[in-house]
DNA sequence: AAGCGTCTCAACCGCGAGCAC
DNA sequence: TGTGCTCGCGGTTGAGACGCT
């Protein structure tokens, strides 16, 4: 559902000081602004988002910005209703994650927190108290329950899909700071995603983000870079298993502290980039979901360990 | 057609974490 | 160590769309 722009001076104030240094936009993006935003963003890619609503030329808040681009410019993002597979899938994670949008979204393609958030509260949470098996997680615990969200109905192929798509999409942000922040060098190598026979599975929307390489999101200086488990055969590429949050980055890597998020303007945006990639090229770094690899590692890991019955769950870290 | 209640979802708010100085 | 800045997250709000009477 498409909202009317705020009506002048009703419901925002600060729309009669859109001139004013000091005050700054609220509500409803018009369109004038989202294509400041959008292609100040296909320029420049991410960096801090005050200096974004500052040279983009927006009366806004560099939270405002993020939100936007976030939530409705992204091009990786895809629109339209839910499918079935993805609310099962949203239910499934839901039951183990809690309220961890961020980390849902992480797993969906082309969907964002807010969407899947606002989805739950809106859909599935009704429906779920409906019907005669209640939210297994309401409260937001991340108390594993398994089994209620009708995940069965999904074979193991079409939940690897969907989480490959989720890591190509979810991914997105991070070859966008990057391709950015290495102006003077190469569009990253996203050969293994889009000419390597990923195919459509991998990318559910052509993109048309012309400047801006991304594929897999995990870049590196020869390529990319890559943390999961590869599986099918041939091709090098063919399939890719994003890893969930909680896998282990000492485990995983060869150091435990060459790990960066590369999307972090504070690590990114900045002369470190070529040493960024030098330190963690290959074989060392694991870039996963704009940093978020911290999250809780300790009891979401646990939490899966005592998930057994979902197929997906099997590629998660050893 | 009008009125009213419900639903949807874009956007805001407040908080905590990380980082630089 | 303290302070300030920025980012990201989850919770909440409220306008507009929708559906029912």
């Amino acid at each position: 559902m498409m909202r009317k722009l705020d009506p002048p001076a009703k419901n925002n104030p600060t729309n009669n000081n859109i001139n004013g240094a000091s005050k700054l936009r609220k509500g409803l993006w018009s369109p004038e602004e989202d294509d400041k935003l959008m292609s100040y963003m296909l320029r420049n890619g991410q960096g801090c988002w005050s200096d974004v609503a500052r040279n983009a030329g927006l009366q806004r808040c560099g939270k405002s910005c993020r939100l936007r681009w976030i939530n409705y410019l992204r091009p990786d993002l895809k629109r339209g209703a839910f499918s079935p597979k993805e609310e099962e899938l949203i239910i499934h994670l839901h039951s183990i994650l809690g309220n961890r949008w961020s980390q849902i979204a992480a797993r969906l393609p082309g969907r964002t927190d807010n969407e899947i958030k606002n989805f739950w509260n809106s859909t599935i949470k009704k429906r779920l108290k409906n019907s005669s098996s209640p939210s297994p997680n309401d409260s937001g615990s991340p108390e594993p329950k398994v089994g209620m969200g009708g995940l069965e109905t999904l074979n193991e192929q079409e939940i690897k899909t969907m989480c490959i798509d989720s890591a190509s999409s979810s991914s997105f942000m991070q070859g966008l700071s990057i391709s950015n922040q290495y102006d003077l060098l190469p569009l990253p190598d996203v050969s293994c995603g889009m000419n390597n026979g990923l195919g459509t599975s991998y990318f559910h929307e052509p993109t048309s983000f012309p400047q801006v390489g991304f594929g897999n999101g995990y870049y590196g200086s020869h390529g990319m870079m890559m943390e999961g488990d590869l599986v099918g055969g041939g091709g090098g590429c063919e399939l890719f298993v994003p890893p969930l949050e909680s896998t282990n980055i000492e485990e995983s890597g060869t150091s435990n502290n060459t790990t960066r998020n590369i999307s972090d303007p504070h690590h990114s945006s900045n002369n470190d980039a070529n040493k960024i990639n030098s330190d963690n090229a290959v074989g060392s770094g694991i870039y996963w979901q704009g940093g978020n690899m911290k999250m809780e590692e300790w009891d979401f890991e646990d939490l899966m360990k005592d998930v057994t019955s979902f197929p997906f769950l099997d590629f998660q870290a050893e």
